[in-house]
DNA sequence: TGCCAACCGGGGCGTGCGTTCCGTATCGTC
DNA sequence: GACGATACGGAACGCACGCCCCGGTTGGCA
C-alpha cells in the first residue's frame, strides 16, 4: 500500500469516528469525506461500502464488550447490571453504539448473543425475571439507548430497567 | 365542496389510516394515493403537507386519549398504569401511535403534557419513585413503543417498566 | 530522473421521496 | 345542454443520499 493511501485511509477512519459518534450511522458519507479532506470516492476506495467503514469503526470497541459480557462470572446477576451500565454509559457519549445494535451486521448479531447468555445465566440464578426473552432485553436497551440521546437521564432510565428486570413475575 | 372531491378525500382519508396504522409515518406519500385510487396531486388538494395528513388521521384517537389521561382520579398511580397500558395496546396493534409521539404536532406537544400531568399526580401520592422526569417517561415510552413493532413482547415490557418506575429510588 | 502503476478528487448517475404544475375531465348551475 | 368553476391525475421538479467513473496527479521503484 502506498504511503499516501494509507494517510487517507487513517484520515477517513478519524472522520468517521468522530462523525459516526457525533451524529450516528444517519450522517451522510460525504460529509465524513468532507471532515477527512478528500472525495467520496477516496473512502469507497478503502471501504467497499457504508456499512464496512461503520463496522470498521465501532468494530474493536463492541467487539471488547462483547469478549467482557461472554467471561464468567461468579455473579450472573451482576454482571448482566454491569454490562447494561456499561452500555448505557457508552451510549451516552457516543451516538454509534445504538447504532451497532440496529444496523445489520455480524457484530451486531454477536452483540445480540451475548446479551442473550448474560440473560440466561442471570436468569438461571433468579436474578431475573424467567419471562423475558433476550428479544425482549435487546428492545429495551435500544429503547434505552436511543433515550439518551434526547435528553433522558441515564442513570434513572437505567435504574428503572434494571429493577423492573428484578421485579417478581406479576401473578 | 363537490361531492367527488369530498369523496376522495373521505377515500384519501381511509387509505391513509390504513397505511400509517401498518407501516407509520415513513409510508410514501404515492402508496396512500395509490390505495385511494387517486393522485399525489389530490392527496396534496386536500392537506396541504403530509404530515398535515398525519394530523388528520390521528387526531381523533390521540385526542381521546390525552382527555382521558386528563381527567381527575382518586388513584393516580393506577390512572398512569392504566394509561400506560392502553398506550402500549394500541401501538401494538397500530404503528402510528409511536409515531404520533416523535412526529412534532400539537398533537404530539399535548400528549407530552397530559403524560407529565399523570406522572406528576402519581408521584405526589408516592406510587412512582420521584426522580423520573417528563423527559425520562416519554424517552421510556418512545422506546417501549417502538419495540412492540419488532417482536417484543408487550405486556413483558409494560410489567418492567411499570415495575421499575414503581421502584423505589436507589440510596 | 523517468516511468508506470496506484491513487485521488469530484462530478455524475440512479433512486426514492415530498411537493408542485398544468392540461384535461368532471361537476353543478343556468 | 352548454358553460365556467372546480377538481383530478400523473408527469415533472428539487433535494438528499449512496455509490461509481474517469481524467489528472502522485508516489516509489529501476
Amino acid at each position: 500500500m502506498r504511503a499516501d493511501a494509507a494517510r487517507n485511509r487513517a484520515k477517513v477512519l478519524d472522520a468517521a469516528r468522530e462523525l459516526f459518534a457525533e451524529k450516528g450511522f444517519d450522517v451522510p458519507l460525504d460529509e465524513i469525506a468532507g471532515r477527512a479532506g478528500v472525495g467520496p470516492g477516496t473512502v469507497y476506495r478503502h471501504f467497499p461500502t457504508k456499512q464496512a467503514l461503520f463496522q470498521a469503526v465501532t468494530e474493536a470497541r463492541v467487539a471488547t464488550m462483547i469478549a467482557s459480557a461472554n467471561e464468567p462470572s461468579d455473579d450472573p446477576g451482576g454482571a448482566l447490571v454491569a454490562f447494561l451500565g456499561r452500555m448505557a454509559e457508552e451510549a451516552a457519549a457516543k451516538r454509534d453504539l445504538s447504532d451497532a445494535i440496529t444496523v445489520p451486521s455480524e457484530l451486531r448479531d454477536s452483540l445480540h448473543t451475548a446479551l442473550g447468555g448474560l440473560l440466561r445465566r442471570a436468569q438461571e440464578v433468579g436474578a431475573v425475571r424467567t419471562d423475558v426473552t433476550t428479544r425482549d432485553l435487546v428492545a429495551l436497551m435500544k429503547g434505552m439507548l436511543q433515550s439518551m440521546h434526547e435528553g433522558a437521564n441515564p442513570a434513572v432510565l437505567l435504574e428503572i430497567v434494571v429493577s423492573g428486570l428484578q421485579s417478581s413475575r406479576k401473578p
